[in-house]
DNA sequence: TTGAAATTTGGACGATATCCAAAATTCTCC
DNA sequence: GGAGAATTTTGGATATCGTCCAAATTTCAA
C-alpha cells in the first residue's frame, strides 16, 4: 500500500476501522460483529486484513486496537467524513441526510479532495457530527 | 430493480452507458472493449447484463444502443456528473480535478442528493464539461 | 464461398464480503 | 485445577463484480 493509497479502503473497513477507534482498549471480534449484524468469522477474516495491512494490532483471541497508522487513518476517516457532511449541509442539506448520503460514498473520496474541500471551507473545527481536527493525515515514521 | 434503485449501477455500468451514450446508433462490442483497454468478452457479459435490466437493446453479433430507460438513465447519470463537478468547483476544485475526483465517487449518490443539490444551486444550465438538463429523471410507461 | 475479423461462450481468477460448521482457545465456576 | 461454557478462528462454500483467455460461433468481405 503506497503513500498515496494508504486511505483506498473499502467501504466496510473503513466502517470497522470507525468502530475500533470509537472503543476503548482492545476490541473483541464479537463486539464488532455484534456492532454490524454480521457473523463474528466475517469479522476475524476483515481484521486479519487490516492487521496485514498494519492498520490494527491483532492478538488472536484477544482482540484488536488500532496501530498508530490506524489511529492517524482512523482520524483521517472521521475528518473525511464530517468535512463531506458539512460541504452537504451547504446544499442545504440537514445533519442526518448528509450523514447518510456521505455513508454512501465518502471511501471513495480521495485526501486531496478533502484537503481542497477543508481550505475552502476555512479549516472548520465544527462538523455536523462532532469536530474536525486539522493534522494532515500523512504518516511519517 | 425498483423505482428507487433504477440507478444504482456499478462505476463500470455507469462508463459503459455513458460511453454507449455518446455514440450514434448500434455501438460494436470492440468499439467499447476498445474505448476501456480491456478484452470484448468483458464487453459482451456486461451488455447481456444491462440488456437484461432493461437499459439496453441488445443484437448479439450486432450492437447496442440505449433503451428508453437506457437514455433516460443515462441523462441522469450525465446530470449527476455534471452537477457534482459543479459543486465541487464551488470548493476551489479545477474543472479537471473536479471531473476526476467525481468520477471516483459519483456512482454511489442517490437521485435525491443531486436533486437537492441541483434545487441548491438553482437548476444551473452550465456545467463544467457540458450543459445540465433538468428532466426529472424518472420513467413513466 | 472461403478465409479473416468480430463476437460470444465457457471456464478461470482475484478481490470483497458474507455464511455455516467444526476445531481451537480462553474463560468461569465449582 | 479441571470441566463445561463461551468465544474465536479455520476451512469451505456462496455471491457479486470485473476481468482474462481459449475455443466456438457468426458475420463480413474479397
Amino acid at each position: 500500500m503506497s503513500m498515496d493509497t494508504v486511505f483506498e479502503l473499502s467501504p466496510k473497513k473503513v466502517e470497522y476501522i470507525k468502530f475500533i477507534n470509537g472503543k476503548n482498549g482492545p476490541v473483541k471480534t464479537n463486539n464488532i460483529a455484534a456492532g454490524f449484524g454480521v457473523d463474528p468469522s466475517t469479522i476475524t477474516k476483515t481484521i486479519v486484513e487490516l492487521a496485514d495491512e498494519g492498520l490494527l494490532v491483532y492478538v488472536p483471541y484477544h482482540g484488536v486496537s488500532l496501530s498508530v497508522k490506524g489511529k492517524i487513518t482512523a482520524e483521517f476517516l472521521i475528518k473525511r467524513h464530517r468535512i463531506l457532511a458539512l460541504a452537504l449541509t451547504h446544499f442545504g442539506f440537514s445533519h442526518e441526510q448528509a450523514c447518510l448520503e456521505v455513508s454512501r460514498f465518502e471511501s471513495f473520496v480521495s485526501k486531496e479532495a478533502i484537503d481542497q474541500m477543508c481550505r475552502a471551507m476555512g479549516h472548520p473545527n465544527k462538523g455536523i457530527c462532532g469536530d474536525i481536527t486539522h493534522d494532515d493525515g500523512c504518516l511519517r515514521i
